[in-house]
DNA sequence: CGCGCACTTTGATTTCCGTCAAACGAAGCC
DNA sequence: GGCTTCGTTTGACGGAAATCAAAGTGCGCG
């Protein structure tokens, strides 16, 4: 992974070394599709980045909406807080997808909270605003990507309204194991930054019934698991725990 | 309810008589907050209606994405197709709301059926863009409309994720009380346009139960429910039925 | 007008997952 | 290094909703 950015000063104006063009989460990100040119120009839009620690938010349900967030390393969770203080995982999100986008127009709607130390580029509404305006491309890209929030979602709701248990969890690491290889990562092995509360929150389940299929997952030979170390040993069984579906 | 579209001939050039100035659905659709000048321009965005009869569909999951629908009269529901063939309802929707933002940039998600014979206003989406280009209030109300649909969405996902049977569907019918009110319907009597079967797949549950806790609500006094008429009697103890969580 | 079909209601039973409980493991801190 | 704390695993049990089944209702159509 790349260092670069950790050598460069904390403080100040951090426009200085935020280029795109040289970011290799670029195809994945916003900017996705433009040309050199064109890129020159968004990196006008992508003028500061922040660092967070693990745990801290990166914005808050209920406040000012300023910014959309591209993820340029790290790991976050998005959740909404009920009337009594429960919590609903909405998302993970990692390097080169986008944060922040349900609270366009008003304020944020949820939080994002950071699962590792994480750095973001900032991207202020009102410069995108005026950049699509003038960048087509740009333009459709952003509406692409909301639409493209928009349908995970559905997905999610799908998963929610009518998967069993094990549908669940198989369709949620299926889905981790994809993203994480699009971004050259093993998509076989790799490490859950969510406790097991989190995935149950997320997958509509209690944390001990998580814990629970992870378990049967393993004596069915379909993954190892040893906390939140897993390895993906039969893919192709994991797909027809989808199929099963009667 | 106005009269005025069904006297129009059906055929041919549509756009004639097609104003959203005119429309009373106007403060709740895409040009809400518009001037009436930049009124003027969008309504050569709108250049068609589409009329649709009970159970048509408005568009299908995989088809070309094209144009985002407003709706001008009637009720959809929109859905999702499971590799099995099951279906999960991801929403309803009524006059004032869009359609089909999910297929921005590619192909429509999901399908959008029509619940009772309806009309809807066909917005092209290479048009949205240009338009929405010159007219920055435009642009930012049609983000707001995306940025709503990904809220409205989380909001599901909470429903699904984390409440009961009950405090599903006391939420699902506060919630369409509320919209109608809105449309200047009543608040307190309406007419449901989906089935059980519906209700339960948007809900995740099953047809009925759907069914017994109507019965149940009816029997503990909340509402009067005959087939598809509901009559809210005692909306406070719906809200009591939400904040019951333990 | 009456027949058929789709939708709804209600009851009996089963099952999946949640709840409660306790032990275990890992990581951070003085 | 030992201690606390947080997260995980596993077991026993219970309950909410699903499933299976059958009767009832109303609407559309010939």
């Amino acid at each position: 992974m790349s260092n670069v950015t950790t050598i460069q000063p904390a403080a100040a104006n951090l426009k200085f070394e935020v280029t795109c063009s040289s970011c290799n989460l670029r195809e994945l990100c916003l900017p996705a599709g433009l040309s050199a040119e064109d890129l020159a120009r968004v990196e006008n839009v992508v003028y500061a980045r922040r660092r967070l620690k693990r745990g801290e938010a990166l914005y808050q349900a209920g406040g000012d909406f300023s910014a959309i967030y591209a993820i340029r390393s790290g790991f976050f969770k998005t959740s909404l807080l009920d009337n009594d203080g429960r919590e609903q995982v909405t998302g993970f999100f990692m390097g080169g997808e986008l944060l922040g986008m349900d609270g366009i127009g008003g304020s944020y709607h949820g939080t994002a909270s950071a699962l590792e130390d994480s750095e973001v580029c900032i991207l202020p509404y009102a410069l995108i605003e005026d950049v699509s305006r003038d960048i087509p491309t740009l333009q459709r890209q952003l509406h692409a990507v909301l639409a493209r929030e928009i349908a995970r979602d559905h997905g999610v709701m799908m998963l929610l309204g009518s998967m069993r248990a094990e549908e669940r969890l198989a369709t949620f690491l299926l889905n981790l194991s994809r993203r994480f290889q699009r971004r050259g990562y093993s998509g076989t092995e790799f490490h859950l930054r969510m406790t097991r509360d989190e995935i149950g929150s997320y997958l509509g389940l209690k944390l001990e019934t998580v814990s629970r299929l992870f378990s049967a997952f393993q004596k069915d030979g379909l993954i190892e698991v040893q906390q939140k170390h897993v390895r993906i040993r039969d893919s192709e069984g994991m797909e027809q725990v989808l199929a099963s579906r009667r």
